[in-house]
DNA sequence: TATTAAGCGAGACGGTACGTCACGTCTTAGG
DNA sequence: CCTAAGACGTGACGTACCGTCTCGCTTAATA
């Protein structure tokens, strides 16, 4: 989800858009969904909050909906794990931070938001299936890494198993009273391991 | 998710409601959603499409999110799953009747819709909380059900190994381009029973 | 300028409009003129003003333009001479009238809106046409019973002077620094007397 | 309605302002003002139809209402009538002369425009007030000029008088269906000749 | 059979947010 | 110091939707 100005290295005429602006406005969507919830995410209070106008935040994204996706994206962050030569490790690993990021107060409504922005009509499936796609993507990295390394059966339908280790951690954080722990990551690694191990 | 007026056998004087009004009000929902999406769900819109009026509307659901939680119910159906002396059928068959009832066009859509609706301040996590409980509890029987019989692992986490079970298929049908079929189904029953069969 | 209902004798299903919300905010409008000038009178404004929603007026008038037409008509309020048995007396009597409507704060900034209105590219020149046209024919009125009384020239060509007698009230509350006042009531009665007298 | 910058004879340090920036500002002006109307003169809209920069404007002039104004002077031109001997002709001139500067599409939406300006809170009356007393004050010089001459009525009120004459062009102008137009300059004149002609 | 309570469609109401537009200022890079 | 380009804050615009209320009517159970 890139700003409507490309804004590559070369620039063009006239007065360039200020960093701050764009900073404060992803911020302030952040903290409102926060402390009060997605309803609470107006334009004009995200404007008010961030203190910037109206008029600077569409120049940057073109609706309410673009707005929460890139505040989603830009909190929740990079995920990427390096080769530790056991499969089980990786996904652990990778469990385990997604589940550090899951834990800031807030980030449950806020995922719950962007997927109800993606059920809109003009809506690039992408709202929510960009961080779907991501999540899934390097999961997968690491099951594939673990065929070649031999760690993991060569037969597995590792797009299938993907899934199974991503959905749970969102699973529980929209749809159920508490959100995922420690012992979810544990349990999940422990049954993949049991089911796809070598 | 009830009528507001109790409406059991006893009733009061007066006029009774129109059923045909109740059903034309969720139909309308349906159609709106699988037509333009979440977003199209307007009062007014269900209102004018269902030829009745806003206030009969109001009568029966206390709000928007109430009667899209109704919608989504009365779609969706019931589900359960007799005992087959085999879990893994069991299992099977849990997922492809949910399988079913998601292939309807539109589904997507009105389950993200659910999920956004229950970010809102005000909501009770039940929103789409109601529904994942509904899944998971079908699910855990199914193990639980093993267990005493003795064809899964006694030592099983149900709760985690239930998650697996039910999520992707909500997880693939909101975030991908592809919604979930009979491949992930056989995919899911195989690695569970792997994992915690006896 | 009559609302956008037509709102007859015969009343069409549905609530029916407030006529409070009718005069609240056509108050609104001339107080705010009066209070502070044309450029207070915001939409938003004349809705708080009124105690009245903007879509209220809305529903009313089709926008800023029409809104203060409708304010300034209601305002200025009706003309009419009668038949007094000298077109003298009955000019002297019309353009008293007009003097005094005139007097009240604020109506030629309310006037001179009005004339700015009628400027835009979609306005019916009836804007300040309206007002004009009502002017001009009660004093083509007056011009032409003193014809056929006999007490005005019959080769009085009714329209030009009709344009003289109406004009200068208008050119001298918009334009010049001194509001019209009695003398030029008496001057202009006085001059057109002698140029077109029997 | 002189520039922000006297730019007399002597000139400061820097870059000198390109005459062909202000011409191109004023066409701008009435060109939007003839084809679109008056709600068609934005500032951005005249920028870019000049082919100038919006900062280059406001450092001619101090805002919309001034820019207007400078544009209805420079179009609308000098009044000036010279000593002919008779007040009936120089009067006959100069309602000539205004016609015709009157006759190019769009003045009067330009006119009623500079009116409708003169409206708003901040304006000094001089908006449209400057262009009226102009009017006035050479209708007025014709007039006295006759006394002086004889052939006016010594006990003529001039300024009531001007406002007769000078008023019933701008009247039509502005507010009816069809423009001023020969026939009422002739009609004007024989009437006010007949009135106070010696 | 008459009464009465509650249903019904229609549509206006206050409120709140939307996304847009214009104003006048400021900031850049370049003459 | 000028220029064009274009972002900025401010604030009004006109629209859409929410949930409520008022209107005149219909419908059934009760008296």
């Amino acid at each position: 989800m890139v700003d409507k100005q490309g804004q590559g290295v070369v620039r063009g005429p006239g007065r360039p858009r200020e960093e701050r602006v764009t900073r404060a406005a992803l911020d302030a969507v952040v903290a409102l969904v926060a402390e009060q919830g997605m309803s609470a995410v107006t334009m004009d209070a995200v404007a008010e909050r961030a203190g910037v106008s109206k008029p600077a935040i569409y120049r940057r994204w073109s609706g309410k909906q673009e707005l929460i996706i890139a505040a989603a994206e830009a909190w929740i962050g990079e995920l990427s794990v390096p080769d530790r030569g056991d499969f089980r490790a990786e996904l652990h690993e990778l469990l385990t931070a997604r589940l550090e990021s899951y834990r800031q107060p807030g980030v449950d409504r806020l995922l719950a938001g962007v997927i109800g922005a993606s059920a809109e009509a003009g809506a690039d499936r992408g709202a929510y299936g960009a961080y779907s796609a991501r999540v899934m993507g390097e999961t997968r990295r690491i099951l594939e890494r673990g065929i070649a390394r031999g760690d993991v059966r060569a037969d597995t339908d590792v797009r299938a198993v993907a899934t199974m280790v991503a959905a749970p951690m969102v699973f529980r954080l929209v749809g159920e009273l508490e959100p995922p722990d420690r012992h979810l990551v544990d349990a999940v690694v422990e049954l993949v391991g049991r089911a796809v191990g070598a």
